[in-house]
DNA sequence: AAATGCAGTTGACAACTGTAGACTGCCGTG
DNA sequence: CACGGCAGTCTACAGTTGTCAACTGCATTT
């Protein structure tokens, strides 16, 4: 999975990523470059080479209808849990137990966070 | 902290960082290099230019005795700390307690570590 | 049918990254 | 003291990333 280039996604590619994930269906550049142009900032020739590259990099699929329409090839789950295996085998020593030990730790995470997870790990049993 | 430049660490540049963090003393150029050619296979001319670049970015720093010795600036846990808060406000939607959920419900973690995470959170009271 | 607009494609360009060679000067050894 | 080795510095070069402009052709409008 970590030599699967769609999930080599970058940080500007993961907006546009982002956007296909919520939407109910496959959307049109249109539609992208209309939220993301507001929203980035971005001139219309930056969202258009965003989304080649996620399509060459098998990230997101076209459909050809009238235009192309484009949805997501990997989801949301699994690029996020890919990503987080990569954290915690660079930065944890493999271990998500070590991770979760740091974020309790640290100022990143709430006493109100805290008491939810608690609250998780009792029903997960 | 997400603008300091210490924290935009590229891959190779924290195998480096990793020998540093481990070591007790500051280590020489001859020291990074015996570690690292032979557990990496790069040449020494690499490992050079990541020290050098670790330094550009105030991410190590060098003390002259015979020969230049680095030491890291940022420690583990603080890169680890920033690193994982930017996953977590990239694919989290700043939620730690997102995170930890998807961890649970992955495959990524096992019996045992779930186990001992329910304990950790006994004690965390 | 001519004009307008925009998707799709190609090219561009600077910054960053991975990887490494070349040169220069110092330090220790013979 | 001459020499060899290597740290330190400079240069290099291909691939990736962030950003965008230009062109081309279809489709919708007038």
């Amino acid at each position: 999975m970590s030599d699967n280039p769609a999930c080599r996604i970058t940080g500007s590619e993961l907006e546009v990523m982002k956007l296909l994930w919520r939407a109910e269906d496959a959307l049109s550049v249109t539609e992208i470059r209309e939220k993301l142009q507001k929203a980035k900032g971005w001139e219309p020739a930056t969202i258009k080479t965003l989304i080649s590259r996620l399509v060459s990099k098998g990230a997101v699929r076209q459909e050809k209808r009238k235009v192309y329409f484009y949805s997501p090839v990997i989801t949301e789950k699994e690029y996020s849990a890919w990503a987080t295996e990569d954290l915690i085998a660079r930065l944890y020593n493999g271990s998500a137990r070590n991770l979760v030990a740091a974020l309790v730790h640290s100022d990143g995470i709430t006493q109100a966070d805290l008491d939810e997870l608690r609250e998780m790990f009792k029903v997960e049993e």
